[in-house]
DNA sequence: TCGGATTTTTACGAGATTTTTACGGCCGGC
DNA sequence: GCCGGCCGTAAAAATCTCGTAAAAATCCGA
């Protein structure tokens, strides 16, 4: 493996600096941002190995940045945080982070996390995904939350758009009802299966051009549904 | 996934009681162990999902254990401890451990690290599921729920794709008819006998070359069905 | 607060699936 | 040979699922 790649979310200069030495004298290839918004584009463009995330930034929350990372990259994120709270761990940690490291911190216990991160990224092949699905003429950039049907680009409400990425990050394989359920509208509605029906009919209607006889979004009768892969 | 195993190894009764409190509530099958040695046995022989090792055991020394693990397993190790010293944390991450909690700690802030550590191995089995059963022309695709015969792609409806999975995980052996009525149709119905017979019928139909001279899908007259294998 | 967008509910027909019923053949025991 | 139980097949009946439309409730920004 070459150096890791590891992408910092963090404004406090103080700290960029700080770290910035350390991990470059580790043999770290290093990526700031300053901004959640710039740090959801340079983990999108640099394919990290890591991403360490500040959850106090300037323009959005951080448990915001973490909750768009996850929707398409399972890329290990750490999180560095001036609350120790525990109700603030467990938030991150259940929004997707997979550390939380209070401030202050030492730099050997962070650089001895992120050794963990490492290896588990080292089993699992896919540490840095795609960031744009493509079957067809359809095409979901997760990185932007937009999609296209050919270049006509297609506009979705959140609860569309939640559904359709959830069976994006399964694609080929079957979700069944249950999953998209607790998935889209959360465990306390695993018994509305309508919804699922309601919903598809909306993407069906965005995406097919013959809604009667869907190309990508497939039925599985009694089981759920499957997006299509080439 | 049935409720998640965890094996506890800590000597401390209080903490002990206290996280068989609190794991029990939220539906984790807890076993402990109050040395390292029986801690070694019980991972071994409970296999469990998550390990939750206590650094100062009487017997010997937790990094040891953790150590003894990594041989031969990459279960989740989550160590608790009652030192904080930044130069414990990194050894006992270096020795293996994919997470390190310091006493006194929060049950909220330790659940939430166990739910991170399944997230993990829940991804990993995921890729590692490479499972399709082939004999002959057919191909049974598990993890996609497809199922072909020759390059044919053949459909099935719940039952008859329970039913048929069944069989392939008893592969080669006999199933009674007690047992798939009971795997299918659930412990209340196993006196309909008839409704393996109409099934079989249309599976046989869908799959085989010459239904009445099945290939794969075997009678064995007074027991039940048998799939074959190569 | 208003108006539009979004989500939640409700209703229903077409079609698929499951359940039930019926019947004919086979085989071993009597 | 006759009978009863087991097996396979077919088809009718009951039930459930899916897609669709549209009304009602709710949310959200101006």
């Amino acid at each position: 493996m070459p150096d890791p790649a590891v992408v910092l979310i963090e404004d406090e200069p103080q700290i960029r600096r700080f770290l910035r030495a350390t991990m470059t004298r580790e043999g770290y290839r290093l990526f700031e941002a300053t901004t959640g918004a710039a740090g959801l584009v340079e983990v999108g463009s640099r394919q990290p190995d890591v991403v360490i995330v500040d959850l106090g930034l300037p323009d959005m929350d951080g448990l915001a940045v973490i909750r768009r990372l996850r929707e398409w990259t399972d890329v290990p994120v750490i999180v560095l945080s001036a609350r120790g709270q525990e109700r603030d761990k467990v938030t991150a940690l259940d929004a997707g982070a997979d550390d939380y490291v209070s401030k202050p911190f030492g730099a050997g216990e962070l650089l001895a996390r992120i050794r963990v991160a490492l290896r588990h990224t080292a089993g699992a092949s896919h540490a840095a995904d795609e960031a744009t699905f493509k079957v067809g003429a359809l095409q979901v950039d997760l990185l932007h939350r937009r999609v296209f049907v050919g270049d006509q680009e297609v506009r979705f409400t959140p609860i569309e758009y939640k559904l359709l990425t959830t069976l994006v990050q399964h694609a080929g394989r079957v979700v069944t009802h249950q999953q998209l359920l607790r998935e889209v509208w959360g465990p306390t509605h695993t018994d509305q299966a309508h919804y699922v029906r309601v919903y598809m009919g909306h993407l069906r209607h965005k995406l097919e051009a013959e809604p009667a006889r869907p190309r990508y979004l497939l039925t599985e009768p009694g089981v759920g549904y499957r997006l299509a892969v080439e």
